[in-house]
RNA sequence: GUCCCCAUCGUCUAGUUCGGUCCAGGACACCGGCCUUUCACGCCGAUAACAGGGGUUCAAAUCCCCUUGGGGACGCCA
């Protein structure tokens, strides 16, 4: 028994998506789980679609998701000669053959064939005219026929599909290229690809390839198709959900792990656990618990699990990225051990990233250029509250620690002198701090930005001019 | 149109392999309540599904058939 391997052959003609990278992170696990090997394969046999840039995206998308490749990447565009001697060897044998029909009379066969009400597939025109190689002439595969391709597919089961359903396909262009099918069957053959398992819209390819591994004389790989991901409105992905760059999801502020987790519960799941790292994953993760139905993309859900991962990362792992958000909107070279003392009045607030970094900006806002927003100054910098602030202000001063429960006693022993209730006073000193009526809690917040912010916010608010 | 795949709460799903323990369990969202200095977190609670119709059976979410619905594929794209 060979080792288990499988295989992610995205093609650089498009981001690194959501579906693309559960089809990913699926392969990954099952070759980790097995023990096995992870290939990553580039799929760039269309010259004019695809582009390096792609490419380094596509790496890019996988090393934030942190999925290894144990081999690769290996790129099709560079095996082309290999493809070709298995093409001529299929020529040879009689199991293919030259075609001269050009695409326009592809066309207009496939056209006057539908309006008949036939199958508008190829009509085998040029199957037994024993064509020579010739400018402009494909090579088609001699699909066998009469003929069934059976197989067990992992995830669906038996499928059977009649070889009167497939046309003679192209498998090299005019220009001399191999076509996907082509290119797929001796790589997945050379590179011995044990477990094939990608999205349900390859279901229909896979008779294809079958065919072409038995005509080359190669082992037949394990199948299995996985239903794909939809959009809200139940159709296929479009850009307006999840067909863009898993990139984007970085950008909204999502961490790696709680991606990973959501896509591995988008079709599979172990249980009632709703919570898996990637080590667990790999543990638990079995083709016998995928769906076979497709799934749904739900951002609300990705939202619970991001904020869950936040709640519970460390410090360590969230300073130095959150100083990442924050520099994108202009602030840089911030003190990490600060952050480290904002952060964990943050993390159960935040859903995202970019809301950590929004709500975090007031603390790294130099006092001296904070701005109050004008509704909530309006609000609660009353010349009532002013008086309060100041009063408090003189208090705090004299406070001998700036813990929190310093700091709330004597804003209560202040209350009780008064009799105001805690809310005359706690909006006030909360526009004051952070110029907005939303923050942590006042006193951990005052804490955070210690006695010198504190002050000097407290007074600019009672200087402000309403 | 043809072929293939699929069908449990709004969503992700458990349960379907070996029919009974399921008047269907968990999670997200939503709604209500508690907590409370704002916003969150947290806690408690509620609403919510076996697409429809036929079979088989003592018994069906689970097996079979049909209908309906959804998805995918039909390229000198991958």
């Amino acid at each position: 028994m060979s080792t288990m391997t499988t295989r992610f052959p995205p093609s650089p003609t498009g981001y690194l998506h959501i579906g693309g990278a559960r089809t990913a992170l699926f392969n990954y696990l099952l070759a980790r789980h097995h023990g096995g090997r992870f290939v990553l394969r580039i799929e760039d046999t269309d010259k004019a679609r695809s582009t390096q840039e792609m490419t380094n995206a596509i790496l890019e998308g996988m090393e934030w998701l942190g999925l290894e490749f144990d081999e690769g990447p290996f790129f099709q565009s560079e095996r082309t000669e290999t493809y070709n001697q298995y093409i001529d060897k299929l020529l040879q044998s009689g199991q293919a053959y030259y075609c001269d029909r050009t695409p326009e009379q592809i066309d207009v066969m496939r056209a006057e064939a539908k309006a008949k009400g036939l199958k508008r597939l190829y009509d085998g025109h040029c199957r037994e005219l024993d064509l020579g190689p010739g400018p402009d002439r494909v090579v088609r595969f001699k699909v066998p026929r009469p003929g069934k391709v059976v197989f067990n597919d992992m995830v669906k089961g038996t499928v059977a599909i009649d070889a009167e359903e497939i046309e003679d396909f192209v498998i090299r262009r005019a220009d001399g290229s191999p076509i996907y099918q082509m290119a797929v069957v001796v790589d997945d053959a050379t590179m011995g690809i044990t477990h094939v398992l990608r999205g349900d819209d390859h279901l229909s390819n896979t008779p294809k390839q079958i065919m072409l591994f038995q005509a080359l004389g190669f082992p037949v790989p394990e199948f299995g198709h996985v239903p794909m991901i939809l959009g809200p409105d139940k159709k296929k992905m479009s850009k307006r959900h999840g067909a863009v760059s898993v990139m984007v999801y970085k950008e909204m502020g999502y961490l790696p792990e709680a991606m990973l987790n959501y896509l591995a519960r988008l079709g599979w799941s172990h249980g009632d656990e709703e919570i898996f790292s990637k080590e667990d994953l790999v543990e638990k993760f079995s083709i016998d618990n995928l769906g076979n139905s497709p799934s749904v993309f739900d951002q609300e859900k990705l939202n619970w699990l991001n904020s869950h991962y936040i709640k519970t990362a460390s410090l360590d792992r969230l300073a130095p990225l959150l100083a990442e958000y924050l520099e994108l909107r202009g602030f840089s070279s911030l003190d990490p051990d600060y952050l480290k003392t904002v952060i964990p009045l943050l993390q159960p607030r935040a859903k995202t990233m970019v809301e950590m970094a929004d709500q975090t900006e007031f603390f790294v806002t130099p006092s001296s250029e904070l701005s109050f927003d004008p509704k909530a100054a309006a609000k609660f910098l009353t010349d009532d509250a002013k008086v309060h602030l100041a009063a408090l202000l003189s208090r705090f001063e004299e406070a001998p620690s700036f813990a929190p429960d310093t700091l709330e006693n004597i804003a209560k022993a202040y209350l009780e002198e008064t009799g105001l209730k805690f809310k005359a006073i706690a909006q006030p000193i909360r526009v004051a701090l952070s110029g907005k009526t939303v923050s942590p809690g006042l006193f951990e917040t005052m804490e955070v930005l210690g006695r010198e912010r504190s002050f000097t916010r407290i007074r600019r608010a009672i200087a402000l001019t309403t």
